[in-house]
Parts: structure tokens; C-alpha cells; sequence
RNA sequence: GGGGGUGUAGCGAAGUGGCUUAACGCGCCGGCCUGUCACGCCGGAGAUCGCGGGUUCAAAUCCCGUCGCCCCCGCCA
């Protein structure tokens, strides 16, 4: 026997349409139920759709048979419920719920779906854990803030579509399926079934399609495009993810700077939020030294001091040790640090070890004295400095880090983080945006003993730096940008080079044979050598900029069906197993861990 | 690959060697209740304490291993 799919009553009104104007109407409302108020011949029913609740009420006056059906409901039941509208009385006006002010008199209901009972329930203080909430995603995202979420995503996307159509970009699609190219992150590959032992791979990013549109003449592009990385997981790093990728011929990088600065306004002022009018620029150099990273957050101090000067003669050899072997000495002093327990200061050590530092220094600073397991090897002139040098006051502690340039600074930076985050001085509401500019070409690979790309391999240098190229590739800088919110890197781009000769150069300091550029992405060199406008572009975030934009802490509460940290789906149970025949068709053979 | 945290009824959680027949709250089931909106009141069911092994007269609790989830390092042009 099948029930028919045929309903009964349809529903004429959402939830939140429902207000004063409407007494005196009949209206039928459809959605799930989120509570009965049982008292025995009369009944309420909080009525949720994704618009808001509505109060029902069912009792013996209004139809003794819908509050016989109304007393049957659970949880989570998806009914629909035909009555008049009716303002309540005065005195249970609830302020708490936008139709608070009435409420319908059921006099038909119709049970539509009744509902298991939910293994959580349906309410923005979520009392379930999170490998169950993506277990049963469906009713973690009804939860209305969770909808809230998915609803300013696409208001965003439509923004974003909106505000660059109108700027005469063009949407443009680009392959799913294409080639794995070296460099970059590990690629998710797919193996050809056409083709034995060939494979496709999934995009890192759109980057070489959207440069080989501007070799097609589209000049102005963008897509909102799936991108994956085949590489470990963080709270804000998920395997498949979307960029707004952007791409401009003939670019004008003020003036593209300055509408991707709008773009960004107009994307936070949906929620309400202005962004600052004025967006700093400051250098790789500069953000690294105060701040020990290449996406700072600058809505605080606890900025990263360099102390070397002080240290060079130090007779504390840790600190002139370093320096000599070319190392330096940096610090941070934190405003009333003097207050840290003994086990606090061992956590912060061990926090900077992680990040390749050997220890971390303390030193606390009353008005006279300066205590300090270090102490005794220091000297009072270098007392002396550091407190004119860091106007430091009574009460201040100062964590010092010795290491080489990079681990000191990224230790520091880390710290810095921690503890802005442990004496609550990130102020919640407060949105710092600026650009990072002036990035290194290329970073060195110790392992490897070659020069990689800092952004990628068609990354042109700064015009004043090609000369670099030659005696010292290393200090050449980037055209290239990076977008800073709030400490999270929410887009990042740069211009391109569109010259045959350079891009040789740059492949052959990246040790990368004419031979194999021209077999990796061949298609992008050839398509410049017939007439390639100059261009750049940039790539946001999408996901990033939906977490700050909701206030979230993880990009997981921002994607519909995210995966967990060991890349699975709760849901889905994806990634599985595949048959025999699947397999044989693709020749592929699995190999088990006794066989390696 | 590494470091840290965590796992106890459907959910959240207390309990760190015997005083536990494993609290408490939510949910669920039954009953009562005509103005609730986290309704209230009465009663009830529901737990191989993640899994495997060990120590012990005795293990949720100690030890070893293992798995899931989370945070971080590495990695992420």
C-alpha cells in the first residue's frame, strides 16, 4: 500500500508573513514542529518554517478532532495547519518571537511527515556534538542560525555576481576535470577510464584557465569556483572550498585594488558591517617583523620588538651566540604579564617550541628589580634599554625568543595570537583590513635545494627588482598581494607576467626544465606567444570571508556538508570503497599496507 | 609524520580504585492539567562507561594498545 503524495491543505502563508495585518484572516501554514504546550484541552504548537515560528493553538472549541491529531505530534513532525488568524490576548503577547503578537486557531491539520525523534534537538544553543551535527547535517542546518548561515551565503554570492557584473566582468566557467601540475598543494586526482593510467585532476584553483581568458580576450573575469587541495584539514582549510576568482587585461592595480576593497564593503555590509574607508599597505617585511606573520591581526598591540642591538655584546651567549651565527633576538612585552604563574610561562614555551624556537626568555619587570631565570646573566645597562627601548612599566613581563630570523618571528607571532586571545584584548567588533604587499619571489626549500614560488610560477617580480633576478634571486619581491582580515588571509593575488623570456627565467631559477614547463601547462606558454594582453587578478575566500562575516570560528559552519579533520563526511560516509568491476574498468589495482 | 585535548543512556554532562544499585539536566514513554511559549505536576523506561588487552580481592577510575572527533605543528604555489 502507498499513501498518496496527494495533500489536503496547502500552504498560502510562511511563517513571518503572519503579523497584525493579517487578523481576522484564514490562512494555512506548512513547516515542522518545534514544541507542543500540552495542557490538556488546549494545545499549543510552535510552528517552524525557515522563515520564523508561529504560535498554533488547537482546543475543543475550535475542533475537537484536530486537537485529538494535534495531541499524537512529536518533534520534528512536518504538518500543515489551516486556521483563523487571531491576535492574542493582551496579556500573552510573547516579545520574544517576531509573530508574537497572534496566533492561529487550528481547525484542520494535516500530518505530512511525521518525524523519527531527532538525536539532537532543533535549537540555536546546540547541545550535540559536532561529528553529530554532520552526521545528520538536515537537521543541524534547520537549526535557524544554521540557515542563517546558508542564507547569507548565497545573499553574498548574489552580491558578488551583482557588483561584478555590473563592472562588466564576466562569469565564466572553467574545467572541473583537468591536468595535475607540479608545485602547489598535493592534487586530488581521477583516474581516465578512457585513457589506462592517465589521470585528471581537480583543480587547485582556476589560475591557469583564468590567464588563458585573458589570452582569449575576455579582459574582464571572475568565477565563484570549486577549488581542492588534497592536504591536511584546519578549522579554517577544508579539501574542496570556493574562491571568487577575479581576473583583468590591461590592469590598473590602483584601481583594482581599490573595487576589490569595495567589493569587500559591499559583501560586509550586508550584515551591517562597515569596513574601514581607508585600507593601509604594508610590506612582507614589515608585518613579519611586528608581527610575526603574513596575515596579521592588527586589531591589537603585543607587537614583536627587535632586541638584537641590545643583545650583540650581551654576555649571555644564548642571545649573542645567536646573533653572531646571523640569528636574531626578538621580543614582546606584555602589559601586566608580571601576573603569569610559573605553569603559564612553561605553556608559552612550549608553544614557541613547536614553532622551531629552543626556549622561550622571561623576564618580569617591577619597579626596581627584574626577575628572571636569565637574569643573573644580564647585565643592568641591557636592563637599562629594554626598559627605554620598550617603555616598559612596573608590572610588564617580556618573552624573548633567539632563533633564526624566520622561527623568531613566527614563534612571536604565535604567542602574540595566544595571549591577545587569553587577556581578551581582540575587541569582537572591531574589522581591520589592509593589504600585505612586497612578498619575496621565491622562498628557498632547504630540502629540496631549490627556489620555489612564494605565490606561483607566473607571479611577476616588481619591475624595479628584475635586475635581482640575476645576482640574487632571493631578495627579489613580488607584484603580488595578499587581502588581511582580522588576522585571516581572505583573498590574495598579483599580476602576471605575460612575457615569454621572463617567465623562462623564472622556470629555469625554479629548476624547472623548458621541457617541463612546456609539458605541464604548455597551453598557457603558447597561448601568450599569440598576442597576450598584460593582466593580474586576485582570488578571495569565499568560505573565510562567510566565517568572519557570521562571526564563526570555523569554515566548517559555513559549508552546507563539510568534511571532518581526517577529511571524511559523517553524512555520507564518503570517502568509500568501490567495487572490483569499478576498478578493473579503470585498471586501477589497490594495494594494502602489508604489500608496500 | 608529530604534539595536545576529548570520548560515560538519544543529547549535554557529574563521577579519577570500594562509600554507585553510575548523579543531574534535556529529550523519550504513561498519567493529570483551558493561556502556555525552556508550560507545570506525578510516575516510568533507557548506559557492553569508545573498543581490545593487562594490573588488582575489586576498574568508568590505574597501565598498554587501538579507533573516532577537535585544536595545533609539519603541509597548504
Amino acid at each position: 500500500m502507498y499513501l498518496s503524495n496527494q495533500r489536503k491543505l496547502n500552504r498560502t502563508n510562511i511563517c513571518s508573513q503572519l503579523d497584525r495585518e493579517m487578523i481576522g484572516e484564514e490562512a494555512t501554514v506548512a513547516g515542522w514542529v518545534q514544541r507542543t504546550r500540552d495542557h490538556g484541552g488546549l494545545l499549543f504548537v510552535d510552528l517552524r518554517d525557515r522563515s520564523g515560528l508561529v504560535q498554533l493553538v488547537f482546543s475543543k472549541k475550535i475542533s475537537a478532532e484536530a486537537l485529538k491529531m494535534a495531541e499524537r505530534l512529536g518533534q520534528e513532525d512536518v504538518i500543515a495547519v489551516k486556521g483563523l488568524i487571531r491576535k492574542r490576548p493582551e496579556e500573552n503577547i510573547n516579545r520574544e518571537i517576531a509573530t508574537g503578537e497572534i496566533e492561529i486557531m487550528g481547525e484542520e491539520i494535516e500530518l505530512i511527515s511525521p518525524s523519527e525523534t531527532p538525536p539532537f534537538l532543533i535549537e540555536d544553543k546546540v547541545n550535540a556534538g559536532e561529528d553529530l551535527r554532520l552526521e545528520y547535517r538536515y537537521l543541524d542546518l534547520r537549526r535557524p542560525e544554521m540557515l542563517e548561515i546558508v542564507k547569507t551565503k548565497h545573499q553574498t554570492m548574489q552580491a558578488i555576481r551583482g557588483f561584478l557584473s555590473q563592472r562588466d566582468y564576466w562569469e565564466v566557467e572553467t574545467p572541473i576535470l583537468t591536468r595535475s601540475t607540479p608545485e602547489g598543494a598535493r592534487d586530488y586526482l581521477v583516474p581516465s577510464r578512457l585513457h589506462r593510467g592517465k589521470f585528471y585532476a581537480l583543480p587547485q584553483s582556476p589560475q591557469l584557465f583564468k590567464q588563458v581568458l585573458m589570452a582569449s580576450g575576455v579582459e574582464r573575469y571572475f568565477q565563484i569556483a570549486r577549488c581542492f587541495r588534497d592536504e591536511d584539514l584546519r578549522a579554517n582549510r577544508q579539501p574542496e572550498f570556493t574562491q571568487i576568482d577575479i581576473e583583468v587585461s590591461f590592469i590598473d592595480l590602483e584601481n583594482f585594488q581599490r573595487e576589490m576593497e569595495e567589493l569587500m564593503r559591499e559583501i560586509f555590509s550586508l550584515k551591517g558591517i562597515s569596513l574601514p574607508r581607508e585600507v593601509p599597505r604594508l610590506s612582507y617585511r614589515e608585518v613579519m617583523d611586528r608581527f610575526g606573520s603574513d596575515s596579521p591581526d592588527t586589531r591589537f598591540g603585543l607587537e614583536i620588538n627587535d632586541l638584537s642591538g641590545i643583545f650583540a655584546d650581551s654576555e649571555f651567549r644564548v642571545f649573542s651566540g645567536t646573533i653572531a651565527d646571523g640569528g636574531t633576538v626578538r621580543g614582546i612585552r606584555v602589559p601586566g604579564g608580571a601576573e603569569f604563574s610559573r605553569s603559564q610561562l612553561d605553556r608559552l614555551e612550549e608553544r614557541v617550541k613547536e614553532f622551531g624556537a629552543k626556549g622561550l626568555a622571561w623576564l618580569v619587570f617591577s619597579s626596581e628589580e627584574v626577575s628572571s631565570p636569565i637574569a643573573k646573566f644580564l647585565s643592568e645597562k641591557e636592563f637599562q634599554q629594554l626598559r627605554e627601548k620598550l617603555e616598559i612599566t612596573a608590572g610588564d613581563l617580556l618573552l624573548i625568543v633567539a632563533a633564526d630570523y624566520k622561527t623568531a618571528v613566527a614563534s612571536l607571532g604565535q604567542l602574540r595570537l595566544d595571549l591577545g586571545c587569553k587577556l581578551d584584548l581582540i575587541p569582537e567588533d572591531s574589522y581591520d583590513l589592509l593589504w600585505v604587499e612586497d612578498f619575496p619571489l621565491f622562498t628557498y626549500n632547504e630540502e629540496e635545494e631549490r627556489f620555489e614560488a612564494e605565490h606561483h610560477p607566473f607571479t611577476a617580480p616588481l619591475p624595479e627588482d628584475i635586475e635581482l633576478l640575476e645576482e640574487n634571486p632571493a631578495e627579489a619581491r613580488a607584484a603580488a598581494y595578499d587581502l588581511v582580515l582580522n588576522g585571516e588571509e581572505i583573498g590574495g593575488g598579483s599580476i602576471r607576467i605575460n612575457n615569454r623570456e621572463l617567465q623562462s627565467k623564472i622556470f629555469s631559477l625554479l629548476n624547472m626544465s623548458e621541457e617541463e614547463a612546456e609539458e605541464k601547462f604548455g597551453f598557457l606558454l603558447k597561448s601568450f606567444s599569440y598576442g597576450t594582453p598584460p593582466h593580474g587578478g586576485i582570488a578571495f575566500g569565499l568560505d573565510r570571508i562567510i566565517m568572519l562575516l557570521t562571526g564563526r570560528k570555523s569554515v566548517r559552519d559555513v559549508i552546507a556538508f563539510p568534511k571532518t579533520q581526517r577529511a571524511t563526511s559523517p553524512m555520507t560516509k564518503a570517502p568509500g570503497t568501490v567495487s572490483p568491476e569499478q576498478l578493473k574498468e579503470l585498471n586501477l589495482k589497490t594495494i594494502s599496507p602489508e604489500e608496500e
